[in-house]
DNA sequence: AAGCTCACCAACCGCACATCT
DNA sequence: CAGATGTGCGGTTGGTGAGCT
């Protein structure tokens, strides 16, 4: 590596402003190149941190809140098939990221794991723990919420599958594979999820009312175009021009600038 | 009121895969 | 085809606020 970047790279939670630039600079040149988009934002992040903040935070598909009952299932249900493919699962949960449920699991399910833990542990029943060990058992070297997926462990090195026909074909033969999750989540007395589907309904509208969503309080730009800055109508543009046209002109102009030179 | 604990969430890190040159 | 670079994913950590003692 020759190019050595000294410039100090900034950690730690970001601005509004920053937020407000990046939000900016991802309409101007897209998702996906965040490695040159950290570059000529002038943000002093990296692409990394970048992309995380989008994907977890400003991505004006996401929705904000509690999880439904109906997700809480969802999320159940697909760990107990998929395991830890967070990604996976938060695909079929439209509005929610991998960080949202990756979390949420984190929490809840140690909640539950240790509610069973205490129901479970006075009766001391050896032969009962059997099917909810794994939960229970983070002295035992897997972290609590490496429960469900045994295929996880035995595939650890296929982190990533292929594409999503093969993803597909993946699924279809793990669903036919059993977890230990199941037993837990059996435990936790999941009610019956006979299919897989995204929770669109009834949510589908929220999804996409991002307006509506409580930490969407305070109207930011990036709020009226849910798919692009570039794809809003003219009444939305009138929204969002007048107190941050100026900003937005800047950041086009430090974009340009940054481009030609 | 002060200290403590816990839950929640944002963000970072390392690794692996994908794409580019 | 190999190495470099970019991107995505899962795991983990640290900060913060609410509730409890």
């Amino acid at each position: 590596m020759k190019m050595v970047q000294e410039e100090i790279i900034r950690k730690g939670p970001w601005t509004e402003q920053e937020d407000f630039n990046l939000v900016c600079f991802v309409g101007l040149f897209g998702d996906r190149r965040w490695d040159f988009i950290a570059k000529v934002s002038g943000l002093n992040r990296t692409g990394k941190s970048c992309r995380l903040r989008w994907v977890n935070y400003l991505h004006p598909g996401l929705k904000r809140g509690k999880m439904t009952p109906q997700e809480e299932r969802l999320v159940l249900e697909l760990h107990s098939k998929w395991g830890n493919r967070w990604s996976r699962i938060a695909r079929k949960l439209p509005g929610r990221t991998d960080n949202e449920i990756k979390n949420y699991w984190r929490t809840h399910m140690r909640k539950k794991a240790q509610e069973k833990k205490r129901a479970a542990s006075p009766s001391s029943s050896s032969s009962h723990c059997s099917s909810s060990s794994n939960i229970t058992s983070t002295e035992g070297g897997a972290s609590f919420y490496d429960t469900g997926g045994l295929e996880i462990k035995a595939s650890s090195g296929a982190k990533k599958t292929g594409g999503d026909h093969q993803e597909q074909e993946d699924e279809k033969k793990r669903d036919q594979k059993e977890y230990s999750l199941d037993d837990i989540w059996k435990d936790i007395n999941l009610p019956e999820v006979n299919s897989i589907e995204p929770v669109y309904n009834g949510y589908s509208e929220e999804a996409c009312n991002i307006i509506s969503c409580p930490l969407m309080a305070s109207p930011a730009p990036w709020e009226y175009c849910p798919d692009s800055l570039w794809k809003m109508d003219e009444e939305e543009s009138k929204m969002f021009l007048p107190t941050t046209s100026d900003q937005f002109l800047s950041c086009f102009e430090y974009g340009k600038a940054s481009l030609t030179g």
